[in-house]
Order: structure tokens, then C-alpha cells, then sequence
DNA sequence: CCATTAAATTCAA
DNA sequence: TTGAATTTAATGG
């Protein structure tokens, strides 16, 4: 089996300077901000699989972004029940609600797997936003982006049945995650699957039973392969033509 | 929702 | 690398 040695990885540069992460929105304006504060400031923060790094209620002091890894936002629901905000990969912020004005975290944020975060302060942020136009209109259309999704996402859950509500995460998953020897590239269980489409596990096994029966996904324990994208994507717009006027 | 069994993953020797 | 221990998936009540 061929390995690459990822073992020394951690000891590597973090510097904004040497980050492959193109589409984060400080590496696109890194010249500019080469010499600000900020990038310069930078601390990182390694963090295990599985690792809770901001707990819901916790003092919000700065802001997130992802060096390396794969992380889910959520928020608990009344009953205890997860409600999965979002997945975040390479290159993403996580923390951003609570810039600003907030005080407290209203989400939880766990690695999904091996992760290594950059870390900024809020003072070192507001003065590079103040500074710099470009970087804020960056942050801007973020910002507008994870609103539009989150209102697509409202819509989706009140109005789209289960099964609709499963198809429109897989195609989310695998539309943000890539595809890996024809499966998903992010394993997640199928309670994380609940958790983000608002639903419970068991619905969605039954729903990933029937799709592999229609032979529309191919499941190998986490490892979840989408056949035809195509009749998945209609099924949903299908529903969603009538839906918006 | 819960209980049972099958299957997959993790862990440590 | 292997298999025992643990976790997760699947199904039926």
C-alpha cells in the first residue's frame, strides 16, 4: 500500500505565506496584508479528531479560519437534538456569526477529522477590515453567501420531505467534498447525515436503503458513492419548480 | 422510539 | 498485521 509521510506535517510552516489554501480569503489578499497585524499575529491552534474547539456559550474573541482538515458547526436544538449549521473544509472561517457584535458563541464547532486552525483575533481583524477595502467587500460577499445558503436551508427543511431533504445532502456533501474512488471524500455517519438534513438516523438509513435499491448510491459503511447525480438533482427540482413562484 | 443482529472501525499487542 | 473490543449500520417490532 502506498503511504505518503504525513507525520512531520504539523511541524511544517503555517505562515499565510507558504498556505495552499487559494480560496481563503486572506491567501487571496495576502498582498496587501502581508505586513498587517493580523496575518502577522496569526497563532494556530492543532486540533484532534473528534475535538470540540468552540463550545456553544463560550466568549467570542476572534475568529477561525481551517489551515488543514474538516470541521462541522452546529447548534443544539431543545431537546438535546444536533442540528448540523454547516461542514467547513480547507481555507473556510468558522466563528464568523459571533464577530461583531455578539458576545457568545450560538454554535459548536468539532473536528471531523485531524484539523489545524488558524486562529485571529477580533482587534487584529476589525483594523485589517477598516485598512483594507478589497478584503472587506472578500468578507462581505462571505458573508452574503452564508446567508443566501442558510435561507435556502429554512426553506428546505419546512418545505422538502425526508427523502428529498437526504438527496439534498448528499448532493451538498458531494458537491462541496469532491468525489474519491467514486465515493464521497468525507466519511460522515449517518446521524451527521440526520443532523444536517433535520431528520433522525434511522430515516436515514431507510432512505439510503431505498436509493440503493433504485441504484442510485452505492454504500460501503461511510463511504457513500453517488451513481447518478443527474436523477438525483431532478428529483429535487423537480419538487422545488412549484415550490417558488 | 427501542432492541437485536450484522457490519465496520479502532486500537493495541 | 491481526483480531478483540468498541462503535455504527440496518431492520423489524
Amino acid at each position: 500500500m502506498l503511504k505518503k509521510n504525513t507525520k512531520f506535517r504539523s511541524l511544517k510552516d503555517t505562515s499565510c505565506a507558504s498556505c495552499e489554501n487559494i480560496n481563503c480569503i486572506l491567501k487571496r489578499n495576502l498582498t496587501i496584508l502581508k505586513d498587517s497585524h493580523l496575518i502577522q499575529n496569526k497563532s494556530t491552534l492543532p486540533c484532534k479528531k473528534g475535538q470540540q474547539f468552540i463550545m456553544e456559550g463560550a466568549p467570542v474573541n476572534g475568529l477561525f479560519f481551517i489551515l488543514k482538515g474538516t470541521v462541522k458547526v452546529f447548534r443544539t436544538g431543545i431537546n438535546g437534538r444536533e442540528q448540523i449549521v454547516r461542514f467547513a473544509k480547507e481555507g473556510e472561517i468558522i466563528g464568523h456569526r459571533g464577530f461583531g457584535t455578539e458576545e457568545y458563541y450560538s454554535i459548536g464547532a468539532i473536528a471531523l477529522k485531524d484539523t489545524v486552525l488558524c486562529y485571529f483575533s477580533k482587534e487584529s481583524l476589525q483594523e485589517a477590515l477598516l485598512v483594507n477595502p478589497k478584503f472587506s467587500f472578500d468578507m462581505m460577499l462571505f458573508y452574503a453567501n452564508e446567508l443566501n445558503r442558510s435561507e435556502n436551508k429554512v426553506k428546505s427543511i419546512s418545505q422538502m420531505t425526508v427523502r428529498e431533504r437526504v438527496i439534498d445532502t448528499l448532493l451538498y456533501i458531494h458537491r462541496k467534498f469532491g468525489d474519491l474512488n467514486g465515493f464521497i471524500n468525507l466519511p460522515l455517519s449517518r446521524k451527521e447525515y440526520a443532523d444536517y438534513a433535520g431528520t433522525t438516523e434511522e430515516q436515514v438509513i431507510r432512505v439510503f436503503s431505498a436509493l440503493k435499491k433504485e441504484k442510485l448510491i452505492t454504500a460501503q459503511g461511510k463511504k457513500i458513492g453517488i451513481s447518478d447525480r443527474q436523477i438525483l438533482k431532478n428529483e429535487i427540482n423537480d419538487h422545488n419548480y412549484f415550490l417558488d413562484t
